[in-house]
DNA sequence: CATGAATGAGGATTCATTCAT
DNA sequence: TATGAATGAATCCTCATTCAT
């Protein structure tokens, strides 16, 4: 707890657990310092304000989310098949779901308009973008059905957040996960 | 104005557009009542405390809202397929989403956690199991696709919700409609 | 202490002796509030900062303290003396600082500069003109010493501030005024 | 910056500076230690607390002002007039408010009661005591006109207060200085 | 001795709730 | 019964001071 390092990440830590439990509005600052072990003050010293420190937890977490959506993008292998690229992006992000579940409620199970800053709200646009493009791929190659891109991600990706806020405590087996892939993937493919 | 009955309308009529605007925990009581045109005094004559009032509002729309699909499992008609009965619940909510936008906004874009209570709680578990069982009795028939029907019931519904929030603003016109309810039968459908 | 003009004045008149006391960076708003016989809360009912009730504070003293030197100028009587201008003004402004100590010394004897509005600079520069229009008058008539007006009524002024510091707590008798009203005719005076 | 000697010196200096700029109660630590180049610490090492920096500062540039003044007096130069014992007095003082226009500003034109420890009080006293007696020794030659000493003294005093203040930032001309020099003689001296 | 991170009391401000009118 | 001013606990944040390294 001695290295500046260590403080930050007891403070990032801390919060992502208390927002997560009481979300960003409903936390004060003291059982959060409380919680990461430090005095109030303290917390200041790492961030300038709570909204700061909102955002920083949100962009860590967003973006190592984000990495398994873009990553999954990126992948252009050659012919790989969309089917393929969307069985890995939607793992990747069931995978970041279970590994990480505070972190996963905190930034898709709550709302953030009131803090977000433009360099996290421009992030969480890539992100949805990167999987936008996905769907368009798909769509152009004849894998996935026609119609506005848009509807088809936030249904794809609404359906995605919805089973994983119903999991949440329960746990997700290895039956579930192959079930809500393939639905999922039957929402999106050409009929 | 005069009528208990017409300033209690009106002031839960001023809190669904508030909280929807600026959410429960962002609203304060003092523009809430002038949005309702009463005394901040007055709004406790009629709602014990600001929780009450976010539960009523809560139990009001959720009521509503959970009659569309209520109603399209209740309705057991014969041999009507599911197919069918799905289009009715979906279309309900569609319906509703459409006609009281702020209220699908309040009920399904926010969160309620930190107030709802014990009965606002029960109700939206027992709407959760209706549509529960409209998947459930399709998957008796052979119609939807086996498996835990919690798992189905929150990709669709998560489905739904991703949809409007993602136009919410922009409007829905018939082809995405259609698109997104033939996207999410498939779903949920035997493939 | 109903009317809400009353507790406005509880509040503006608590200010202006804690200002004094403890300068306005030295009050917190809890002491001002039980000195005004009121919540904290309450003071924010009528003004909605720190900021702005001292700012309402030194307007309202400063304006009338001005009333006395833009007066004794305005009063542009005939061929009135300057020396009788003078006099008026000096003696309204013993007259202020004798009847009013405390706000004389909140006034005269603190800092404002950090919170001042643009509204009370402007007032403040007002009378500081009104008095220089006096200086320039009296040098035009020959009656005061040439030589830049700043300079004098800042002399001037000053030596007023200086005495009302002095005797702030002794009192001032007539031998007193007398005497330093005489001084400082003597310092702007043609010699 | 390695002896005790300088950075003492160094503090001190950047004190100076920053209590000018921003007032002592408007200053925090860590920005005077910053300017000063030391650790916040490290201030500790030299002052037991803010306020006995404040007082030490305060304490050094008064007793340096208060040179002249006591100077001037202390010349008692057989049968010099006490015009040329004024004028070396009030050229002194102008000499410093000219050198160290931060360490006038901070004496003379800031607010202090709230550290001030009895030592510094004391040395305020006895700088205006000494200057009373110039007034008086004065007033035993004829040369000064009669009435209370002290109250002839604040009004040279707070005129001098005044023009500095006033000049503050536009810089001091030799006619102005001549100017008010002539002006407040003419204050203090027999008419 | 110097450092600067940590501390936590204290300050301004907000807002759900109460209650005198 | 309706009003809205009053309340004061709770919130975010600051900063003089301490102390482990």
């Amino acid at each position: 707890m001695t290295q500046p390092r260590e403080v930050r990440e007891a403070i990032m830590s801390a919060a992502l657990v208390v927002f997560t439990e009481y979300t960003y509005g409903g936390t004060a600052m003291a059982p959060l310092a409380e919680r990461a072990g430090v005095a109030v003050g303290s917390i200041y010293r790492h961030f300038p304000s709570k909204e700061a420190l909102g955002n920083a937890v949100y962009r860590r977490w967003k973006t190592r989310l984000g990495a398994h959506v873009i990553d999954s993008v990126a992948a252009d292998v050659a012919d790989e098949p969309i089917r393929a690229r969307f069985g890995r992006m939607w793992r990747g992000m069931v995978a970041f779901a279970v590994e990480h579940p505070d972190a996963f409620a905190f930034l898709e199970l709550q709302q953030h308009q009131s803090y977000l800053d433009a360099e996290n709200a421009a992030l969480t646009e890539r992100i949805y973008a990167a999987a936008g493009e996905l769907i368009s791929a798909g769509q152009a190659r004849g894998e996935i059905r026609p119609g506005d891109p848009t509807v088809l991600m936030s249904l794809a990706y609404g359906a995605f957040i919805g089973m994983c806020a119903s999991m949440r405590g329960s746990g997700l087996d290895e039956e579930r996960l192959a079930l809500s892939e393939n639905a999922v993937w039957d929402l999106l493919r050409c009929p």
